[in-house]
DNA sequence: TACTTTCGTTAAATATGTTTAACAATTGTT
DNA sequence: AACAATTGTTAAACATATTTAACGAAAGTA
């Protein structure tokens, strides 16, 4: 059980297999078409980079190609392409609305996880922000409260998120335990 | 600026060498020395891997060893895994007590990410944490009707977060702008 | 038609992380 | 002391992702 740091690796397809499909789904939009240059410009890489890449992504069916080599996503890479923009998508909305994330930080933050996180996670994301960016009366008061409400600290402990009167510092060892009683 | 997806190969260390600092970490606490076969009990892995990857370590200046090879973090080890472990226990928190996602899917996809996330973001979510969980009155009315929402969808469109009346399919092209006015 | 450019692929190289096998050194046991 | 087990390292291998260089084929141009 201690080799969940492992997942890490059973990811099914690579950031940047991700960002290939991607490639094709966006270019298919701009121009109709995707050769393997178009994806080498797009991304900024060598063309026998995207050749191999694309070669793997043929295999495994996530793309097809027709006769004069202009590719097409297969219904899985369709399929995988749309649960990751549709994550990218909440992902990013949460940092920027509900965390205040500078808006270019919070693109840069959803692009490195959202392939790494599980449908369920995007969906109960999704619900939470149904929920906070909602007309609801007790969700605009919250939303309110949170515009003022800026958590801080000032130690000099070895935590770096925050220091000193930390939120961490004084539920030191309450991770594993619920930080709420449930009753 | 389309570099952005690159940006995930930017990290300073990888998933598998940052857990190999808090192996050390882990069993410094548990047994007061570590070697490199305690390490790959561990994680499970092999001494050869290990022994590869620490010596990396070693040269980056994480990692000391004594004259009996036996391992310490250096000063600036000692503080990434501080920052990595906090943001593991933010994120872990806030998807399971925000989230409602059950404790081992939220510990499994903190792991996934705590290595990969800024400070910036770790402390905005501490911040956000902090007033969410508060016994602040307005906190726990939202907490409460959190409690009963449940944003569900049911349509058969491309996105598989969630599927129809979807709240992105009602606000489909405003990923780019605020999602609520900021007056 | 002949020359040039563009394009896709392959080969060889680099870099990371991992494995198994082999080896040397140390430690434990009898 | 002799043998066995444990430990760390290195070498060779594999997998992934990337690069540059080279090559061949197709398309565009003169």
């Amino acid at each position: 059980m201690k080799e969940l740091w492992k997942k890490f690796d059973e990811i099914e397809l690579t950031h940047s297999s991700v960002h290939h499909l991607m490639a094709i789904f966006d270019l298919l939009q701009i121009h109709g078409y995707v050769r393997a240059v178009d994806i080498a410009n797009y991304l900024n890489i060598s063309r026998s980079s995207v050749s191999i890449t694309i070669r793997k992504l043929k295999n495994r069916g996530y793309v097809t190609e027709d006769e004069n080599k202009f590719y097409r996503l297969a219904a899985p890479g369709e399929q995988l392409i749309q649960t990751v923009l549709t994550k990218r998508g909440i992902i990013r909305i949460f940092f920027r609305e509900v965390l205040n994330l500078p808006d270019h930080l919070a693109e840069a933050e959803a692009c490195k996880i959202e392939h790494l996180l599980e449908e369920e996670t995007g969906q109960k994301l999704m619900s939470f922000i149904g929920l906070y960016l909602s007309e609801n009366k007790i969700a605009e008061d919250f939303r309110n409260i949170r515009t003022d409400f800026n958590y801080h600290c000032d130690t000099t402990e070895a935590c770096t998120n925050c220091e000193a009167d930390c939120y961490f510092a004084s539920h030191p060892f309450e991770i594993d335990k619920p930080l709420r009683r449930t009753e």
